[in-house]
DNA sequence: CCCTGATTCGC
DNA sequence: GCGAATCAGG
């Protein structure tokens, strides 16, 4: 496959809303994590927060020899292995800082807004690790629910009691203590009664009749 | 081991 | 420019 513009489009969005390498490779279809990390970079948009990144990043790594030569260029340069420069660059830093300099974060009264720390290649805005915001907030759980069968469920179709002959139709909600399945005779050759069919299995509407798709994450195809 | 992103380097 | 191989942390 190669990188057209849709497509790099759409990396780059699903890149810069926080989708990982392999869902945004998933997606795309045809190119592999390994590419779409790679091509993110060559378009300049990779800053965001790693999990290997700002240790991995003060390394003066004399890797082990791989496969290339080197330049076979007879440079006597005596400093080459000994040491990288101490100087630490006291560049805009301040994550790592919290490690070496353990007083206690200034409380943060302005609400929730994300502490910008710095502004990435794309002009988009680079968080702090700590600062992260989900994209997608997972919901609560709904609440914690006794491990004992509750007395509501004692006459209902409990997940156990699933077979292919009765409705698998879900009443109510998993971890409710009252869920159960629906437990009707099934409609023959299909997994739920006759009623539930008539929900689970909607006609389908000639084309101009349809409800337009619901709107795709990352704001799906250009829409101009 | 799984996952993650970063980097290298032959093509 | 591309991406597999590799690295390195969680």
């Amino acid at each position: 496959m190669s990188w057209t513009d849709e497509r790099i489009e759409k990396l780059t969005k699903m890149w810069e809303s926080g989708s990982t390498a392999s869902q945004i490779a998933e997606e795309l279809g045809g190119v592999s994590r390994n590419a779409v990390i790679g091509k993110a970079h060559r378009l300049g948009l990779k800053a965001r927060p790693s999990p290997v990144k700002e240790k991995a990043a003060v390394k003066a790594k004399p890797k082990p020899v791989l496969k290339k030569p080197e330049t076979s260029e007879p440079k006597a340069e005596p400093a080459r292995t000994a040491a990288p420069p101490p100087a630490p660059a006291p560049a805009p830093r301040p994550a790592p800082a919290a490690a070496a300099a353990p007083e206690q974060r200034p409380a943060q009264p302005s609400g929730n807004q994300p502490r910008i720390v710095s502004v990435g290649p794309g002009g988009f805005l680079r968080q702090g690790p700590g600062d992260q915001q989900s994209p997608i907030p997972p919901a609560p759980p709904r609440r914690l629910v006794p491990a004992k069968p509750a007395p509501e469920i004692a006459n209902k179709t409990s997940l156990l009691d699933l077979n292919d002959r009765i409705c698998r139709w879900p009443m109510g909600h998993p971890g409710e203590p009252d869920f159960h399945f629906c437990g009707d005779k099934v409609n023959p050759g299909f997994p739920y009664c006759v009623e539930h069919c008539g929900r689970a299995y909607q006609a389908q509407l000639p084309r101009g009749a349809r409800r337009p798709p619901p709107p795709l994450p990352f704001g799906g195809p250009r829409v101009r």
